[in-house]
DNA sequence: TCGCATTATCTAGAAATAGAGATAATTTAC
DNA sequence: GTAAATTATCTCTATTTCTAGATAATGCGA
C-alpha cells in the first residue's frame, strides 16, 4: 500500500505508456519505420502541410532529432520540405504521393493494434482515463513552463 | 471532437507522459544522473539487493541497455556487482555506501519535483489516475506477453 | 527605427537505447 | 536422466535522441 499518492501515480503513469508504447512500436515495426518517422508521417496525413516546428510539437521530440527523422522521410521519397513564403524562418512539411500512400496503407492497421493495446480498459474508463490524463498532461506541461 | 476514444487515449497517455518525465528529467540532471541510473540507485535502495533481471524489469529498458547503465554506475563506484551462490547466471547488484549516501541524499528532493509535477491533478482524481492506469498497464502488458 | 529578445531550423558531437545474438546456467518435459 | 526450451547476462553494433550552439529571420519595445 503505498502512502505517497503522487509518487505512485507517476510509477503507474510511467508502466502504462510503457506497456502501450510496446504496441505501438511492436506495431510500426511491421512497416519497417521507426516510431518517430510513424509519427511524423501521420501528422501530416491528418493536418495536411506543416511548419517543422508544428510537426516537432507534436511527435515529442527536440527540434535536432524531428530534423534527423525528416532528413530519412525526406531521402526515402515520402516527405518534401518547402520554403514557407511569409515566414522565411519557417521550413513547410508535405507527404509525397508515395508518402501518402505509405501512410493511406498502414494507418488502419495499425490504429487497430493500438484499439486492441488499450482495449483491457471499458470504453467508458477510457473516456474517464482520457479526462484525467488531458488534466494531469496539461498542468504538467504548463509547470514546466512556468518552473524555466 | 475525436470519435476514436482508444486513439485519443493513446495520444494523451503519451502527452501527459512526455509532460510529467520532463519534470523527472529535469529534475534529474541537477543531480549530474541520468533517468535510468537514477533508477537504478533508487530501486536498490528502497528494495535492497537485487538481481540484474529484477532491477531491469522495473526500470523499463532492454537488457543491453541495463548493462550499460550498471556498468557506469560501478565505475563511479556507487553499485557493486555480486555473484548469486544459488543461481550461477545471476549477477546480484546492491548499492555501495557512497551510492546509498548519494540517493538518501538526492531522493527527496526529487520526490517533491515529482509531487509538484503531478499536482495539478486533485488527490482524489490522483487515486482515481492510478487505478485506471493500473489496469491499462496491467492489460496491455499481458496483451503483449499473449501476443509473442 | 534600432537594438534585443524570441523563434525556426539545422549542425556537430556525445550519450542513451535498442537489436541480434553469444554464452552459460537452469528448468521443463519426456 | 537427458534433450530441448527458457532464463540471465553480456558483447558488439547500429540507431535514435539529446545537448549545445550556430545561423538567420521575425517581433517587440524604447
Amino acid at each position: 500500500m503505498p502512502r505517497d499518492v503522487p509518487l505512485h501515480l507517476w510509477v503507474v503513469l510511467a508502466r502504462a505508456f510503457d506497456a502501450v508504447e510496446r504496441h505501438s512500436r511492436a506495431s510500426i515495426t511491421r512497416f519497417g519505420l521507426g516510431t518517430t518517422e510513424f509519427g511524423v508521417l501521420e501528422v501530416l496525413y491528418h493536418k495536411g502541410e506543416l511548419p517543422v516546428c508544428e510537426v516537432q510539437r507534436r511527435i515529442l521530440v527536440e527540434s535536432s532529432s524531428t530534423t534527423y527523422v525528416v532528413d530519412k522521410l525526406v531521402k526515402r521519397g515520402l516527405v518534401r520540405r518547402r520554403p514557407d513564403e511569409t515566414d522565411r524562418r519557417s521550413v513547410r512539411l508535405d507527404l509525397t504521393p508515395a508518402g501518402r500512400r505509405l501512410i493511406q496503407r498502414i494507418f488502419p492497421p495499425h490504429a487497430q493494434a493500438m484499439r486492441r493495446a488499450v482495449a483491457a480498459l471499458p470504453p467508458r474508463e477510457q473516456a474517464q482515463a482520457i479526462r484525467l490524463l488531458r488534466e494531469l498532461g496539461l498542468g504538467a506541461a504548463r509547470r514546466l513552463k512556468e518552473e524555466i
